[in-house]
Parts: C-alpha cells; structure tokens; sequence
RNA sequence: GGAGGCUUCGCCUAGUCCGGUCUAUGGCGCCGCACUGCUAAUGCGGUUUGGGUUAACCGCCCAUCCCGGGUUCGAAUCCCGGAGCCUCCGCCA
C-alpha cells in the first residue's frame, strides 16, 4: 500500500476554511490553553502565501505545459525557436517551485504548532483548575493501622522495585506472584468487557515510526517524555493510542463502517522527565506499565456522544472494582495537544488522602484524523474521522486495588468481579 | 549482514524494455438510470485524491502512478538516493 508520509504531504491539522471564517474560536481556543494565540495569525498568513506561491506556480506550469506541446507537433524548422521558448519557461517552473516548497514548509510548521481547538465546555484555567463531576462510592474506613500498596506489594510479594532498580534503574519494578496474577485478570477483565461492548481486541506494535507519533500527537510538548531509538528512529509507544490511530494511517473508511472501535493492549513506556522526586514510592508513577485502552474511530458528529460512553466504560470497571472515584472535567490549560476536552477517573489512594488518576478519556476530534490522514468519504469530498481514547485498565490500578481492600493483617480481599480472573478471593502475605 | 523481485486512481490489474497520443487500461466494488411484478440478472452511464477558480453547480486550470532529487522542451516510463513489502542465503533464536 501506498503511504503518504507525513514529512512529504501537506498536513492540514486545522481547517482552513473554518480557520479563514473564524479565527477567533481558534485564538480563543489557544488562549484557555494559555498558548500563544499569535500562531492562529502565523497560520493565516502561512496559508495566505502558499495559495500566492502555488496559483504563480500553477499558471508557469499552465504556460510551460503549454509550450512543450508545441514542440511536439512543430515542424523541423520551428523546433529550435520552440524548445529555447520551452527551456526558459522550464527555468521559471523550478524557480516556482522552489518557492512553493519554501511556503508549504513554513504552512506545515504552522499547522504543527497549533493544539486542538477545545471544546465548548470544557472548564477555562490550568492543572488545578479541574472541575470534579461527581464523586462515586464510599471512602474506606479502616480501623487498623493501614499500609500503602507497596509494602502490602512486599508482603504478598507481589511488587518487587528494589530488583527492579537493581536491573533496569529506578521507576522499574517486577510484578511477581499474585502481582503478576492480578495484573493479568485486572487487563483481561477489562479486555472482555470491552469486547462484549463490540471493540475489537487489539496487540499493538510498541514501536512506532515518527509519523504515527508526530500524527497523534505526541512529539509537541510531551516530547520529552518519549523514549526514543536513534539507531532505528522508532519510538517507544506510551501508549497503545499512537498505534491505534496509525493502524489506519493514510486510508478512506466506509462511512457505514463506523464506529471502529479497538481496545489495545501494551505495555507501555513513559521516559517521565521533569517528574524527579514526584511518586517515587512504588509503581504510581514508572517508565513500563500495562495498559489496556479503549480507541474509537467515529463520524465528527458523534464524538461528543462516543467520549460518553468511553467514560461510561471505564466507570463499569472501576464499579466492577468496587474502587471508590470521582470523575473530573479537565481544565482546558491541562489538556494535551490532541484533546479538544478530556475526562479523568481518579480513584482514592488512601496512603496519600488523594484521588489519583486511574483513567483518562480524550475527544481528539479530527486532530489525529488530520494528521495521520484517516478519512471517510461522504457525498462532497472527504472528511477526517473524529477519534478517541478512553483508559479501561492500567498498572496503577493495582495500586488503588491493593489499598483499598486491604485488611487488618496485610491480606487483600479481591474484588467479587474479579474473581474468576485472578484465581482467588484473598491475596495472602507470603511468609 | 548479502542477493534478487515488487510498489499504478477503494481492491486487483494493463502500461515501464523503446519518454510525448497515459487527459492511465480492464475487472471487482460502489453510485445513478433503464428494463423486469419486487429482488436478482442484464444494459447504459458515472466513480483517484488534493489545491485553485465559483454564492453554489457545470466547466476549466495545477498537481498526483511509494517518497525525494536528477536528466529532458517533455518522465508512470530513463538515472541517482531513500522507504515499504516479498523471496532466498547467512547469522542468531
């Protein structure tokens, strides 16, 4: 199959014509973003010269098409006159076109900088300007001396970090025992229950090219926080939604083919730069987690209705958990460059007295589509796809699992649900 | 690591040797119309994508045969570089 690289076409990450009707939505937008609305006006005035440069271009191709028929059906005699006309107008294309690549570059460098329009509703401010939505279960009432998920990790001998430092560094742990069997029956649990939604179940690559990470997303402000294999240049997925969104990278879908829902499971990486001293404690935060995750490909008009029930999805499971949670409306200074809004499911950690992010869900609209070139056709044209991603099951979550159900003598009650998947009802210390 | 083959408008495919008439062939699929009591079958027509022009349409112009560069008045076709896929050999699981 044919692909267009995204270095090589041009990206239209905004549209156009949309952007030419109203700027102003779009530098509203950047500004709730708190990033530099100025880009809105470098956009408008990239787009303004590469239409220039491309209709000088297009009217020496005109001339020079023009010129090179002629000689074509000349006579002997005319021929010389004719192909030193067709010679100098051949010059003038290069020179066209020299100048129209100039200006599709510093387009695409403007479409690149600009992040996703937000969505209408989404809270204004920053990190800790969220808007809770609403707060489900009860907070567990312990009437013994409690202990965080790592130690009850080390008395099931489930979480091992220290040989985990001890082989890959630190933020690396094993799973090991009932960790590894937890692990297992949390992701698989998830997994059914997203294929008994209809999702088509997923093994992704974990490596990805640059244009798949570039396309969803991630190689602008979270770059940092890619790893990356220079030798390769593959990247290492921090998620399965990079590889999700690529798998249909450059194609038109059947309109009627819609929603296509994947649920991936990866592991995944996260170089987690810039978060020294934060989470050090455990596996809250580490460089290699799992992670199963729900991704939709629908029509633009149904995202908001998709990103819903992706959030619905993932509050069955963490019901199916019995995890006490809030959901939370992210402020739109907090969003990533692909989400036009974003909903986070944050579970109680009682060591910390915190709600700590177990979900998230993103409406990415036709931001990746456009990037990644993923269309349907529709009766005027083509159309990129909306698409979004939702969390159904990660690592973390042991974390919340494992602190919430605990009991007085280090032993964990598993959640009725999920039963069947681990093998047991107790994990019991391992003496 | 070495050698060879391949990549054409949704899918398959002709064309590439020997540059212009390729404004890209045919089939499948899809859309429209006709015919039939409905469906099927059949017949006729349409069907790459992007940009521009237009209030919109029709039409027209430009680009597009994996990507980039080169040769040439002119490139799907010739040359160079790159990517991807496939096969074989070697090496290692």
């Amino acid at each position: 199959m044919g692909t267009n690289r995204l270095a090589g076409s041009l990206v239209r990450v905004i549209d156009l014509q949309q952007l030419r009707a109203d700027p102003d939505r779009v530098r509203a937008s950047q500004r709730a973003r708190g990033e530099d609305e100025a880009l809105v006006d470098a956009l408008l005035e990239a787009d303004e010269s590469r239409r220039a440069a491309v209709a000088a271009g297009d009217a020496v191709r005109a001339e020079s098409n023009a010129a090179s028929k002629e000689v074509r059906s000349a006579s002997p005699d005319d021929r010389p006159a004719l192909i030193a006309r067709a010679k100098e107008l051949s010059g003038s294309v290069k020179q066209a076109e020299t100048e129209e690549s100039a200006a599709e570059a510093v387009l695409r460098d403007a479409h690149l900088a600009v992040s996703n329009i937000i969505e209408e509703g989404a809270p204004p401010g920053g990190a800790d300007d969220y808007v809770v939505l609403e707060e489900v279960g009860a907070k567990p009432a312990f009437d013994f001396e409690t202990k965080d998920h790592l130690e009850l990790g080390q008395l099931l001998k489930a979480i091992d970090t220290d040989r985990g430092a001890k082989v890959a560094g630190a933020r690396f742990y094993y799973l090991t025992g009932v960790g590894a069997l937890l692990q297992l029956g949390l992701l698989r649990m998830g997994l059914d229950q997203a294929v008994g939604a209809g999702f088509t179940p997923a093994i992704p690559p974990v490596l990805v090219r640059p244009e798949v990470m570039e396309g969803t997303g991630f190689l602008g402000q979270a770059a940092e926080n890619v790893y990356h294999l220079a030798e390769d240049d593959l990247y290492l997925v921090g998620t399965s939604e990079a590889p999700l969104a690529g798998y249909h990278m450059d194609e038109i879908l059947d309109a009627n083919s819609l929603p296509l829902r994947y649920v991936g499971w990866s592991s995944c990486f996260r170089r987690e730069a810039g978060s020294y001293g934060q989470d050090v404690r455990g596996i809250v935060r580490v460089h290699q987690f799992d992670k199963v995750e729900m991704f939709s490909y629908v029509h633009p008009d149904e995202a908001q209705a998709e990103h819903q029930r992706l959030l619905a999805w993932e509050r069955e499971m963490l019901d199916k958990c019995e995890l006490p949670y809030r959901v939370i409306d992210v402020a739109a200074g907090d969003l990533g460059a692909s989400a036009a809004r974003k909903f986070d499911c944050e579970a109680w950690v009682p060591s910390q007295s915190k709600y700590r992010e177990m979900t998230s869900t993103s409406n990415c609209t036709d931001f990746q589509a456009r990037r990644l070139n993923i269309r349907i056709r529709e009766e005027r044209g083509t159309r990129p796809v909306a698409t979004l991603n939702g969390t159904l099951a990660t690592t973390r979550w042991l974390v919340a699992i494992l602190e919430n159900h605990q009991r007085s003598d280090g032993s964990v009650r598993v959640p009725e649900a999920l039963v069947p998947y681990v093998g047991r009802d107790v994990l019991e210390p391992v003496t």
